[in-house]
RNA sequence: GCCGAUGUAGCUCAACGGUAGAGCAACGGUUUUGUAAACCGUAGGUUGUAGGUUCGAUUCCUAUCAUCGGCACCA
């Protein structure tokens, strides 16, 4: 960081100094209980801090108590942070002496004569900086887990211990963030999908959802939403096999490119693999016949089952699963159709999200990689039409330089779960090469057989994962139309048994997803059991409605509404449930 | 897959080297209720699974499965 140019002032600087510099007193507090500490490297992150470093041994809670306390001491201590250039030889003898084999490596990279380095007491540590000037500036802290963190993020290399915290400014800071770690913990889809009844999970089938009924209801509105909003927009839909001999994969090149990741096994003299993706089945598809390019753009959509067989730890709840499904669509076009396309994928994917309020938390342009297959001059081109469209729709991207796939360039769509860790959901991707594996054709205007582009495309993603964060988006509160039981019909008593039953025949009639709750319980029990499940709309019926052939409605958030006839209350709900995707224009 | 933690009744949790306990839910009864929990009673568990140590294991040890927090992976 230039010293010239940096704000001072700037509260995102001082932060950062606070955090940067919180790493490096728990490492000061790590060497102090653990003399034998080799530390590895200790950056800021979002809200805080980690350190990663070899111990003797493994942490537990009550060494991060520990570590907390010595951490305090060394604060209370006030220690200036001094910062020197040495030598990188001055610098790697004492890093060598000090038995810190990670900083040596580190120093071994730096290109320059000098390196940096940050005293703080008798901790040591080559680092850029910037820090506070002195200890006390990093009171509001607290560390938050420990966990096992690859040396230089490779799998090859030692596990090391990382510890991560968080640091403020302030002491109200510090506590706002810890109670909206709290609150956001209550929304976690895993938790919610289980008080809700949405979805159940087995340790028979780890990683694959048992959709509840309540779950399956959201499900099915979501995906036949996608399955029309697709149709009405050009698309078709087709229904495609769940496996395949290994020779389709090998044609695909998932054989040799994701079969770590494929549910594979053996059947008479070959093998056969559980489908993980669809577009290999669309090429048969499009292949089954003869097209001109009159017959394009071609857009196949499919919300077939896949399954991949994910890592043991990678799985989490629905964001992570080994069964999904996705909107997946392949989009087949020539060479003058890619923007156009784009265009219209990225329409309908900002009119998707808005309709359930959420923000992308960052868009990603991944651009060519090293390996990548097909002529250079393709590649140039569908970057530059990927980045013009993207632009042209206003939305603020990343650029993910060389972390394309190897048959196309791509853009991701990235939405925070409730405890802030990102999930791709939408991708727009640009193919060149299945189509040649395939070996697809259309015939040109000129009569020329000519191979078409393939754009891989889903807006939701995985519906399964899409779940997930849209539970946590909505803290599982669904909006009217989506919500799996929109009314529950409350009677007061026996004498309102038959005309609670009527109006919920007459709900259930209109289309309505009414649920009937006669139980011999008061009714505030029962007001709150329907609170308690989200429920949007709850109507209550005694006397007084029975004689006016009204319902008396109580709303989730808003409370009691009063009393109004029954037709008046089922238009009202009808129109507030319609609701859809806006056609891109 | 790797590091670490966790696993007790349907759910949320307690206990602990001496044959497990609560609240809610369930079931039975009383009550017939006006917008977030009526009252009484009953039943419910091979303490994830498999071994081992021990007179005795839910508790200690080992393995294994699942879940959770990260790392790695993520067409």
């Amino acid at each position: 960081m230039d010293e010239n140019q940096i704000d001072r002032e700037d509260p995102q600087y001082q932060l950062h100094c606070i955090r940067h510099s919180a790493a490096h007193i728990m490492a000061h507090a790590v060497q102090d209980l653990f003399p034998e500490s080799q530390f590895a490297i200790g950056p800021v992150i979002k809200d805080g801090f980690y350190y990663d470093m070899d111990l003797p041994r493994a942490l537990t809670t009550e060494d991060l108590e520990a570590i907390e306390k010595r951490m305090k001491e060394i604060i209370k201590a006030n220690n200036p942070f001094m910062h020197e250039e040495w030598e990188k030889d001055q610098a790697r003898t004492w890093f060598g002496e000090n038995k810190q084999t990670f900083k040596q490596e580190i120093i071994d990279g730096i290109g320059d004569e000098k390196v940096s380095i940050y005293k703080e007491g008798d901790f040591t540590d080559l680092c850029a900086g910037p820090h506070v000037r002195y200890t006390k500036q990093c009171k509001h802290f607290k560390l938050l887990k420990v966990s096992g963190a690859y040396w230089r993020g490779d799998e090859k290399n030692p596990m090391l211990q990382r510890i991560y915290g968080t640091a403020w400014q302030t002491k109200e800071e510090l506590d706002k963030y810890l109670f909206q770690l709290e609150e956001a913990a209550k929304r976690d889809h895993r938790k919610l999908g289980k008080e809700l009844d949405l979805v159940m999970f087995h340790e028979y089938a780890p990683g694959a959802p048992f959709w509840l009924p309540k779950g399956q209801t959201i499900f099915r509105i979501l995906s036949d939403k996608m399955r029309n909003y697709n149709l009405r927009n050009g698309y078709v839909e087709v229904g495609t096999p769940q496996m395949f001999r290994k020779d389709l994969w090998q044609t695909s090149g998932h054989w040799d490119h994701y079969r770590e990741n494929m549910f594979i096994f053996d059947d008479e003299d070959t093998q056969i693999g559980l489908k993980a993706m669809n577009c290999p089945s669309h090429m048969l598809i499009f292949k089954n016949e003869h097209h001109s390019y009159r017959d394009l753009p071609m857009r196949i959509h499919d919300q077939g089952v896949l399954h991949r067989n994910e890592k043991s730890g990678a799985l989490s709840g629905l964001t992570r699963v080994r069964k999904f499904c996705q909107d997946d669509a392949h989009l087949f076009v020539t060479p003058e159709q890619v923007e156009p396309e784009l265009r219209t994928l990225l329409a309908m994917a900002k009119n998707t999200y808005e309709v359930f309020g959420m923000k992308f938390s960052k868009v990603y342009l991944s651009t060519r990689p090293d390996d990548y297959m097909g002529e250079l001059e393709m590649w140039n081109q569908a970057e530059a039409s990927l980045t013009k469209v993207i632009e042209e729709a206003g939305l603020n991207y990343q650029i993910n330089a060389g972390d394309g796939a190897f048959y196309g360039p791509k853009i991701d769509f990235i939405i925070e779960d409730a405890l802030g860790r990102e999930w791709q959901t939408a991708t727009v991707q640009l193919d060149f090469q299945l189509p040649l594996r395939f070996e697809l054709k259309y015939i040109a205007q000129d009569n020329s057989a000519k191979t078409p582009i393939v754009i891989h495309r889903a807006i939701y993603g995985s519906l399964e994962r899409f779940m997930g964060v849209l539970i946590e988006h909505y803290a599982g509160a669904f909006p009217t139309w989506l919500a799996p039981v929109q009314c529950h019909v409350i009677n007061l008593g026996e004498g309102q048994i038959d005309y609670a039953t009527s109006v919920h025949k007459a709900l259930l009639k209109a289309g309505l997803r009414s649920h009937l709750d006669l139980r011999n319980e008061s009714v505030n029990y029962k007001i709150r059991e329907a609170q308690l499940q989200k429920i949007p709309y709850m109507l209550v019926v005694g006397d007084r409605e029975m004689e006016a052939g009204t319902v008396s409605v109580r709303a989730l958030r808003e409370g009691n509404q009063g009393s109004v006839p029954i037709a008046e209350f089922i238009e009202r709900i009808v129109s507030e449930a319609d609701v859809d995707f806006a056609d891109p224009t």
